[in-house]
DNA sequence: GTAGGGTTAG
């Protein structure tokens, strides 16, 4: 390139600059930029186009801004490149600027805002208006990257309808059999759960790409259909890994680990992908063990994702200390942690109920760019409130820029188990004022806050409302919720009735809910008609035996008592008694039923006999309602672990 | 020049 008689021209040029953007090779490009500015060939329209898009694409947007700002006079092209460049850095006001003053807008530059929108976390909605707009000025047409774009945007937004006319136009437009069409028309009715429209897309397809494939069998998957999946899977004449992949963590989902672990075998070309998926199928289905020799199978390949794969996996194995020990090398490796890792990491401390822990990885947070992010702060705000700091998962949770439903549920569910009752139904309210639709959970940590504030006919509007106003199928646990909170305000044969009618099959919880009730309500009729239904689901059922008999004694039918209390002990032998712990120091301790092994017990007794008769005494219903303390500590029920 | 599958996370 240095020898001086051979002549540089521009295409030249243009074709080294290029090739330096593609490689993303910053120095050999200013290297060209240097050589360009000698020839004097700068002002080439060429040239100029092919600096901007160099320096664009290696995000060195200043750079592009000042060879926009020298050469965009006469030269078209430059303005899609700067606004391609904004785009790409995530400048949206700075790409709308450059969209607002072009002389010309072509599909590029419209296609680029749209997919730009796209990419931020609440820009859905406007790439979907911008494309209006695109359609309405009506002097650029569309194409097949305009409406891979769109239909991204309307699966987001999950809006069928919208995806239905999109759908519509771009088979006027005559993209239906374009190759990436395809592919995101079945993506997108795959998450609307059109799975009908789906199949009828991957029907007409004469020769379906092999993303068009595994577009249809992602979504069959994440519908549970697997079998379908495998039917469309075993006809298909060419697979790529990812079909494999898919497939792979398809049989292990309906629970077919050995189906996985054939294909697995399998595969032609494994990627790291491959072992990561794989990783993750067995974690998820506990064999941890299998996951730990496949970890140390891939030491020399392994990418964060398998690391965060593997981290999970100790934890959904309740290897709590495992998974904060690989965390400890991962950091001493130098391994480059992501927003999942401290996502999985914060969840570890929450079972934990380690607030010291998880404030020495807040400490780690802080000095990534990662604190803003919704699953990283909903994470952070669940830890702070299993951990009982309740006051700094309100900060963690202002901290989050776009918080969806479930990091606003977090919260709600926080402030009701911590008995800030009305604070928790503002926040139900500010949610929904933020345009956020509650979704299962949510009603879920709604209706404890009724449970705990004594609320029950708020409780019995919101129950209401689940399905009417938002479409929501309450399952168990919202009808133990329900019978819960009718059962403490003295209503059993309300609660009762609510059983009968439910259209599923009430189970032991929901029996128990009433059960509980009965045995504060002293509705000794009712009681032994629920414990029998309760024994006849699970006949070990420890607390039903405990409440039966705590009944009986309070009506003074000993002999009945004396025969629970019989069969209880032969229960309790079996199972291991529940326990729960706080963190001082560094130091957990841990407690069980009426144990004196602390050796400060004594202290600890007189201090929660105090706080009971505070609590008692100090705490004021709205009408006799019973408190939750008696029902879970002193009846010597079992917490869980 | 515009889009770009599959793995981990609440």
């Amino acid at each position: 390139m240095h020898r001086s008689h051979m002549r540089l021209n521009e295409t030249t040029f243009s074709t080294v600059l290029s090739v330096c953007a593609r490689l993303r090779s910053l120095h050999d490009g200013k290297q060209v930029h240097g050589l360009v500015l000698k020839s004097g060939s700068e002002s080439s329209k060429l040239v100029g186009s092919a600096l901007l898009y160099f320096y664009a694409n290696c995000f060195e947007i200043k750079e592009a801004k000042q060879v926009f700002d020298l050469l965009h006079e006469g030269n078209e092209l430059l303005w899609s490149l700067m606004l391609v460049g904004y785009v790409q850095c995530n400048l949206m006001s700075d790409a709308m600027d450059v969209f607002n003053r072009m002389p010309a807008c072509d599909v590029v530059a419209w296609t680029a805002l749209i997919s730009g929108y796209l990419k931020s976390e609440d820009g859905c909605e406007k790439a979907l208006q911008l494309f209006l707009v695109m359609r309405e000025t009506g002097e650029v047409p569309p194409n097949e990257f305009t409406f891979d774009c769109v239909l991204r945007a309307c699966g987001r937004v999950g809006d069928v309808r919208e995806g239905r006319i999109v759908h519509g136009l771009l088979i006027r437009y005559g993209f239906e059999f374009e190759h990436s069409i395809g592919g995101a028309l079945i993506d997108f009715y795959c998450i609307c759960k059109a799975m009908d429209d789906a199949k009828r897309v991957y029907d007409r397809l004469v020769n379906p790409c092999l993303n068009a494939s595994n577009a249809l069998i992602e979504g069959l998957i994440l519908m549970g259909k697997v079998d379908e999946a495998e039917t469309i899977f075993d006809g298909l004449t060419e697979k790529n890994s990812v079909t494999y992949n898919l497939m792979i963590k398809g049989y292990s989902l309906s629970g077919r680990v050995d189906d996985s672990e054939r294909l697995f075998s399998e595969v032609p070309q494994r990627t790291i992908l491959t072992l990561n998926t794989m990783i993750s199928v067995y974690s998820r289905n506990r064999e941890i063990d299998k996951a730990l020799e496949l970890f140390d199978k891939t030491k020399g390949e392994r990418d964060p994702v398998t690391w965060n794969t593997m981290i999970s996996g100790h934890i959904q194995s309740a290897q709590h200390e495992e998974a904060l020990r690989l965390y400890v090398s991962m950091r001493r490796l130098s391994i480059g942690q992501t927003q999942s890792t401290f996502s999985v990491l914060f969840h570890a401390c929450s079972c934990l109920g380690s607030l010291q822990q998880g404030q020495v990885l807040q400490a780690h947070l802080i000095k990534t760019p990662f604190e803003s992010n919704t699953f990283v702060g909903t994470a952070l705000v669940d830890m702070y409130c299993k951990c009982g700091s309740i006051d700094d998962a309100q900060r963690a949770f202002i901290r989050i820029s776009y918080p969806n439903v479930a990091a606003w549920t977090a919260l709600i569910i926080g402030y009701a188990h911590h008995g800030f009752c009305s604070e928790a139904l503002l926040l139900f309210d500010n949610m929904l004022e933020q345009g956020v639709d509650p979704n299962g959970a949510t009603f879920t940590g709604v209706l404890s806050a009724c449970i705990r504030g004594g609320m029950v006919n708020e409780g019995m509007k919101f129950f209401r409302s689940m399905e009417k106003s938002y479409s929501i199928t309450p399952t168990l646990k919202h009808y133990a919720c329900v019978v819960d909170l009718l059962g403490r305000s003295g209503r059993l044969q309300e609660a009762e009735d609510l059983i009968k009618e439910m259209p599923i099959e009430a189970d032991k919880v929901v029996w128990g809910a009433l059960l509980n009730a009965c045995w504060f309500w002293m509705d000794m009729e009712m009681g032994e008609r629920v414990a029998e239904k309760i024994l006849d689901l699970d006949p070990n059922s420890i607390s039903a035996y405990v409440i039966t008999s705590n009944m009986y004694a309070g009506l003074g039918r000993w002999g009945e008592k004396m025969m629970m209390r019989k069969i209880l002990r032969r229960l309790e032998v079996k199972k291991d008694p529940g326990c729960s712990w706080v963190e001082l120091n560094n130091k957990v301790h841990v407690f069980s039923v009426e144990d004196r092994i602390h050796p400060h017990c004594n202290v600890i007794y007189t201090t929660l006999e105090h706080l009971t008769e505070n609590v008692n005494s100090n705490v004021q219903y709205d009408y006799v309602c019973m408190p939750i303390i008696k029902g879970n500590i002193f009846t010597g029920t079992y917490c869980q672990r």
